[in-house]
This record gives C-alpha cells, structure tokens and sequence, in this order.
DNA sequence: TATGAATGAGCGTTCATTCAT
DNA sequence: GATGAATGAACGCTCATTCAT
C-alpha cells in the first residue's frame, strides 16, 4: 500500500516534470495534454488517473513550485547568515527558478481568471495556491523585518519592500526591450535593490 | 470619401475595443471571435474586413495602446512640472491603463511566444509592439535622467530605475495576495518608489 | 438602349473572360468571385447583376465557349477541304481551345454533378450547354460521314469515330504520365487517329 | 496485436470506402468530412487519427484504387489469353472501375491543380499516385506490344496505343451527349477499338 | 447601374475527455 | 491501474450573396 502510494506519487510527479516542460514551452493553451503524457512517457488516459482535467495539471503544478519554494525559502532563513546574504541567496534562487524568464507566463498571478476553472478546480487553487504564496511573501517580509531590526536595512515597510523585492526579480524579463547587456542588467538590478535597502550614513 | 474613411477608421477602432473589453475579461485563448465581434456589434466576418487573424487583432491593439501611452507620456514629459511630478503623473497614468490589474495579462512580454504567429504577423509584431515598447521605456528614461542632472533624484542608473519603476507599477497586481488595505498599498508603493529616488541631502 | 445593351453585352463579356481566366487557373471551387471581379476589373457587387450566382457564370462560360466552338467547326466544314483537312483543322483548334489541358478541368461533362445547381440553374444548363455539345458533335459526325462517303475514311460508324476523335484530343492530358516528348506525342496521336481513319488498299 | 493492426486497417478502409462514395456522388470540394464519417459510422474527429486532412484522404482514395487496378491487371496479363483477349478484359475491368461514369470526376489527371497541396501532400501526391498510374500505362503498353510482337495486332506505336486505350474507355461518359443507345454503345466503341488493333492481312 | 462593406452559414481541424479493453 | 482509439463540441476562417448608398 505504502509501495502503491509511492509508485502512484512518483508517477504523479512524472505527470508534473513533464507538464512543466510543456507548459514552460508552450503556455498553458499551446500545450496538449498528449504531448505532456509523451513527456511523461506514459499514455494520455493515465494523465486522467492523476488529475481530473487540465487545469487541475497546471495548478497542482504551480501549488509544487510555490511549496518547493516554499521550503527553500524556510532553509534560507534558517541558514545562520546576514540577511542581506539571505535575501541575495533568495534572489538568485527565485530567477534561476520561479521567476526565471522561460516560466514567467506560468506564475503570472492572472491564471485563475485566464484559465477556466470549474467550481471544483477554484477552490483547489485557492486553498492550494494563494496560500503559498502568502507564506512565500510572508518569509521574504520577515526577512527583511529582521534586517531592518538588525538595522541592516533601512527603515521602509516591509511588506512593500517584499513587494519590490519580488518586482525587481520579475522586471529581469522586461530587460530584452532595454539596451542593455544581459548578464550585466541581471546584476545590476539586485545590487540596485540592495543600494536601495541599505541605511544612509551614521545619523541614520 | 473622408466620411467613408472615418467610418472605416471608426469600425476598425470599434473591434479594438471590443476585442480589448473581450481579450482583458477572457485572455488571448478564450477570447472567440465571435464574442469580439457580438461586442463590436457587428458579423463575425466583418472583422475579417479590418484584421487578417485573430493574432493580428491582438498585435494591433496592443501596439494601439502602447501608441496612446507613448503619446500621452510625451504629454507629461513636455509639461511645465518637475521630474518627480511627471514621474508621479506617470506612474497613475500607467497604473490606471496599461498596467491596470484587468489588463495585465494582455501586456505580459511573453505575448509572442505563447501565441502562435505565423511569419508574417511575426513581423508586424516586431514593427509596432517592440519599438514602441522601447520607446515608452526611452521617454521614461529620459525624465528620470533630467532628474538626476538635476539633482532631483539620486544618482543611480536611469536604465535601471525605469525598469525598477515600471516593476513597481506592475507589482500592484500582486497586492491581492498581501494582506493590505488596496488603495493604502498602491500609493505606499508609489511613495516608496519616490523615497528611493530622493538624494541624500547633507541633513539627511 | 441599343447602346446600353451592346455596354451590358460588352460587361457580361468582360465578366466571362475573366471567369474563364479565374476558372481554368483555379478551377470552379477554388476560384472566388471576388478574384473574378477583380480579373474584370469591377466590383464584386456588379457581376451579381450580370448573372445569379456563380454556378450560372460557370454554365455561361461553358456556353459560350461551346458556341464559339461550334461557329468555328461550321466555319471549317463550310470550307472547301477535303474531310480530311477538315478534321486536322478541328483537331487543331479543339486541342488549342476547349480541350487544352488548361482548360480541360473546365470541361469535364460532369460538372453539373460536381457543382450545386439550382433547379433554375439546372435548366440553364440542359439548354444552353447539352444541346450546343450534342451540336458539335453533330458537326463532327458529319464531316467524318462525308469522308466515309468520299472514301477518304475508312467505313465505321461515324458517331463512334466522332466519340474517339473528341477522346483521342482529351488524351492529350495524359500525356504527361508518359515518358514521351510532349509534342512528338501530341503529334503522333493526330496522326495515329487519322491513319486508322484511311481506308485499306485498293480492295478496300 | 495482429487484431488491433487489422482492426486499424478495416477503419482506414472503412474511411476510405466512405470516401469513395461521398466523393464521387459530390465531388472533392462538396463533400464533406462529416459526412464520409457519418457514411463511415464513426465520428468526425476519428478520420483525423488516420489522415492528416481531407486531400490526404482524396490521394490515398486514389492510391488504393491505382493499386487494385494495377493488381488486377497483373493478374490479368499473367493470364494464359491472347492479347486482345486481355485486353478485352481491362476494358471491361477499367469501365466497371477506374473509368466508371461515376468517379469519372475523381479520377481526372488534373486533380492536383485544383485541389489545394500542401508540399507534404504534394509529395504524398507524387510518391503515390503519379508512379501507379505510370505503372499501370506501362502494364497496357507491354500487352499491347507482345500483340504486336503476335502479329495480333497492327504495328502502331504501343505507347500511343495505350493512351488511345484508354482514351476509348473514358470516352464512355461522353456517350450521354450522344443519340445512342448506351450499351450498344460501350460494346461499339471497344469493337472499334479491336477493329482498328487489327493487322491488314494479305487479303484485307 | 455600380459599388464594396457587411453578413453568416458552412467547413476543416483541434484536442480535452471518455471508456472499452 | 494503464492504454489509446474514439468522440464531438468548439472555433478560426472563407466566401457567396445581399443591400444601402
């Protein structure tokens, strides 16, 4: 039974890899559930076996992103580091990761409203999806309320410097209209961010 | 002659609109034609007269709307006011049209992957919504610069801080997940953005 | 009002000129009026005030052309040739004309399965098309009588001969699935239909 | 497995035997894909999992018949006949088939201009079709050139024979414009055909 | 008479979902 | 559980035909 279980997760997980291949690829619209199956290798009626319909695939996918994210968020803010260090370790990860350019179109946060979910299905998203991303907000906020108390950063409110936070990391994707080196942009704008977080002088 | 072209002026503006009303509410996919064209009050074929596809009414109302942005910010940009005030002008003006919550899925910079474009519409693609895109992030640029010249805002990169502006803008749509009163969060952030921006005086 | 009426006969003609031009490039679905008013140089509109619908400009077409078939072949039979001759001169012309392989989609004698006609329209082609067929064949069997008459061909019945002269020239088309030089072919056929004609030896 | 494989072929044959008959009572542009599945007794999406789109059906409706033609004539020159014998034969199988009145309209050698090819189905087109029918005018040219070889028939070019062949046979359906009773008139025009393969013997 | 913008029925094709095996 | 053939609703697009000007 334990054995079934973790066979049926692991093929559950499969299913998920390969849809955010797909999805990642094509958008939520382009992407067949016969192409996802064939990611999968398995057969397209096994996908039904998992997830009773297509969007139930996408946000049982992003609700495994946020909840990954989730985790190594919590593992950042338990490293014995300064937050600053924290919150650059949090930035990289969420570019390389959730943010990065070639899954912006899966976590723009608008999907509820462009996919159609049936009654059922809004309700798995919201009990499966906004509240991780609260929780994801909420540790980046209580990151930097400790840097602020450490006075590390400067006095701003936390909540709205999260929220900057999470801009910036989403403002890389607008870099392609802007003529700027690449690599040199990424950079560029976190150390923007943290300039910005940083106290002014002595009387400060 | 001049009537008939105002009238065909006119009914091609009116499937814009339809189509914006439509494509905000449902997204690109969902959006039928025949919806846009019930909106518009007409026959589903007459779109056909004015757009060769539905990627193409897509295209031309997001370059549309990108033209009426890029108009009204050379506006504000002219005007007798100082950077942060054209900035702040701006910044509600972006807020309340291209960037409105409602409206953010049409602007997502992803748009061109995630539809299909055969060649040719590939093209007009990168005719009309790329430059001007460009153009808007160039004006905006330009206004911050002018401030730093004149010592109105702090010296960081203007490239940057248009792109950290335009985040900023965008971010309002994540407020939805925060657990913040609405309007409180919009002008906070807006205020945050201009905070940062502010030299550090002497006295400061 | 003779004037009106030689403009209107001079704009129908225009129109069927055009059609045949549209007709046998694209064949009767594919070619649209719109194209076909384009070829004529009027409005889509003003052909629809020339002919009912497009079945009937197809049915005139063919008409028309049949006529002019049918003045030419009374033209040669009028001259004063050998049957012979005659025959060359029809083949000749038929094989340039009606049963040109570019038009030979035109004149398939199954169109009126292929093509919806109307009950109207029906009736337009059993007059105007069955009857000015049947009278070039007529013509034909004619000719060839006389030359079985004259001895110049060889006694078998001539509506059978007529059926495998006007087959002998459609057979043209084949050629292309043959591995021969396309006009020794065209040629050679001529001259095999009218060696069978001729009569045998002396005894014959 | 062998089930399944032959299960497939029975519905592809099925779909092919529908579109048989919807396209020769309408023709490739009137018919429709729902009704060759409605004549299949499957559904419309079905003929999708075994033709990518309707010309593909038409070319390999036409494939499947220049197959069985050119067995059947195989077989038939295999046989221990005369010539003409054998001959005889193939007019009598390529009237009742290929040549029938009915698919007169399918089979004309003029179907790839009218019907719209993508390159794909253009090539399915040349690889399928053109070399069946080549094949076939070969297999007639050889029977006709061992007549020759006989004595049974007249020394006439064989390939211009061919082509005359089956120029004889289509022209049935031309008969309809003729004042002739139609049976009479199939056997009349193959007899006229046998007449004219004859050898002038010594006393002719 | 001539126009061409507007119409909307009609069709090819896709693909999420079902279900017999 | 797993399969994949079958389904059919849905939609983009075309084009013959109409009609107000």
């Amino acid at each position: 039974m334990t054995k079934q279980g973790s066979i049926e997760e692991t093929k559950r997980n499969q299913i998920l890899k390969a849809a955010e291949e797909v999805f990642a690829q094509k958008g939520f619209f382009k992407a067949t559930i016969e192409e996802i199956a064939e990611q999968a290798q398995i057969a397209k009626g096994t996908v039904y076996l998992y997830f009773p319909d297509k969007p139930s695939i996408f946000i049982n996918l992003l609700a495994k992103k946020l909840n990954e994210t989730k985790m190594r968020l919590l593992e950042i803010k338990a490293e014995t580091l300064s937050s600053e260090e924290k919150l650059r370790k949090i930035f990289d990860y969420l570019s390389k990761t959730l943010f990065k350019p070639k899954y912006a179109q899966l976590f723009q946060t608008h999907s509820e409203k462009v996919i159609t979910l049936t009654n059922n299905i809004m309700s798995e998203f919201k009990e499966k999806v906004t509240p991780q991303l609260k929780e994801i907000i909420k540790i980046i906020a209580e990151i930097i309320n400790q840097g602020i108390k450490d006075r590390e950063f400067k006095k701003f409110d936390p909540k709205l410097l999260t929220l900057l936070f999470i801009s910036t990391i989403r403002s890389l994707s607008l870099r392609k209209f802007y003529p700027l080196n690449y690599h040199y942009s990424a950079n560029a704008l976190k150390e923007l961010f943290f300039e910005i977080l940083k106290p002014r002088g002595k009387n400060d």
